[in-house]
DNA sequence: GAGTGGTCTAGACCACGAG
DNA sequence: TCGTGGTCTAGACCACTCA
């Protein structure tokens, strides 16, 4: 039994995807949409919730309801081989970092393996497609492995592959969840949209934990791909 | 600024987390809670929404709202060399599996790189842990590779890795999003708990498809590990 | 200040579940 | 049948944005 908000969203879906409504526009006010399908104000909110949960609309407070410009896919590369983390694009991200020394609070030390309070450096990442926010990283070095020259804008900071004694592994945990209310802002996402979470924590031979990253990337417009290849012998090594 | 429903959400949360509303139960009727808060029945429900976003809670419509009984997270292990594709538990999952064999729908052909229609075997599997389902899957095999004998409930299918003439690679997609009504119904899941999607798409040496399986997992009680060894040789072989 | 979305109310009626 | 949650209304008032 389709309620009247799955039809309202189904319709203003279609007139988004078929380019009634193009990106970036402004929707009429709930109000006047209200009156034109003729539902209450609360009817029509949680039709547009429906398509804020998809990734369509962007809802800002005190100044409308806007179609949501379609982004790049971008694809995070898993396996920690890759040149960059993040893979190239035809247009270039934006980005921008922060580098902080902190002392590792509680929920970190596990995570890379020191004692509580010990120097770390931060590095705060956002990248941007225009003016739009597009992903989200924390990593997290401990400070007398850090580099002493800041790395800019071109790569996603520490690159442990190429840059550091050899790794011996690189582990990477994902998970999908609710944004918190601080990611929901920074990203310019609904926080009914769905992120995937990722942390990255990267080991050298000596069994030190090099680096630690947490990677949160907005669901409708990233993914991340794992590619395993194995060795054609007769001995199938793996493990 | 706390909002009514967050400061309810507050409320109940911690009700549960501290035990005093225990698993399984059933919480008051949204009438009585909205009586017992001073709110109206839509401000309460709002306030569940978020605990059923989180996980915590799930609405049975006619029956009532019951505490989320918290379930072992489960860890799907990447790179498809695992002895199965679910990791091992101490209290083992129970599998119910469906083989049936159809013609590729479009969306398929492109993954496993086969002409529109060919034959194919599908297995649908459910895990469960009690009777609450705990994930979802979709295995696709072309229809001269799938073995005669059906697996059974002890791994998940078609278990590439030993079965087969050997693996060239594995890529995994991961992906996070908002569960289909379908899924939502089929996982006893809310259609606002993010799921975690992966796309494993198995080529064999000769670069067939071998199998391409698209699970689906609710993303408050499982994620995704993928582990790189490096060879820590003086040759950082790596692509 | 005018217009927008955000929160909330106090109801009504419908659909589902279990006895 | 009765109690539950699901949908919806027609407002009110508040908070934010922008000219």
């Amino acid at each position: 039994m389709p309620s009247r908000r799955h039809v309202i969203a189904d319709d203003l879906r279609h007139q988004i995807t078929s380019g009634h409504f193009k990106a970036g526009e402004r929707l009429p006010s709930e109000a006047q949409l209200a009156t034109r399908y003729t539902v209450s104000t609360a009817t029509l909110r949680s039709a547009l919730a429906l398509l804020q949960g998809e990734g369509l609309v962007e809802k800002i407070h005190g100044s409308g309801n806007f179609v949501r410009r379609p982004l790049r896919k971008i694809t995070y590369t898993g396996g920690g081989g890759a040149q960059s983390t993040w893979t190239a694009f035809s247009t270039p991200l934006r980005m921008t970092a922060r580098t902080t020394n902190i002392e590792a609070p509680s929920h970190l030390t596990a995570l890379l393996n020191v004692p509580p309070r010990s120097p770390l450096t931060e590095v705060l990442f956002t990248s941007h497609e225009g003016k739009t926010p597009h992903s989200l990283a924390h990593i997290y070095v401990p400070h007398d492995l850090a580099p002493s020259t800041p790395p800019l804008g071109e790569q996603i900071a520490v690159n442990p592959a190429d840059l550091r004694p050899p790794l011996s592994e690189v582990q990477e945990r994902v998970s999908a969840r609710l944004p918190t209310q601080e990611e929901a802002t920074t990203l310019r996402i609904s926080p009914s949209l769905a992120v995937l979470s990722v942390t990255r924590v990267s080991t050298d031979a000596a069994g030190r934990v090099v680096e630690a990253a947490l990677l949160v990337l907005p669901g409708d417009r990233a993914d991340a791909l794992f590619t395993t290849r194995f060795v054609t012998d007769e001995r199938s090594s793996k493990e």
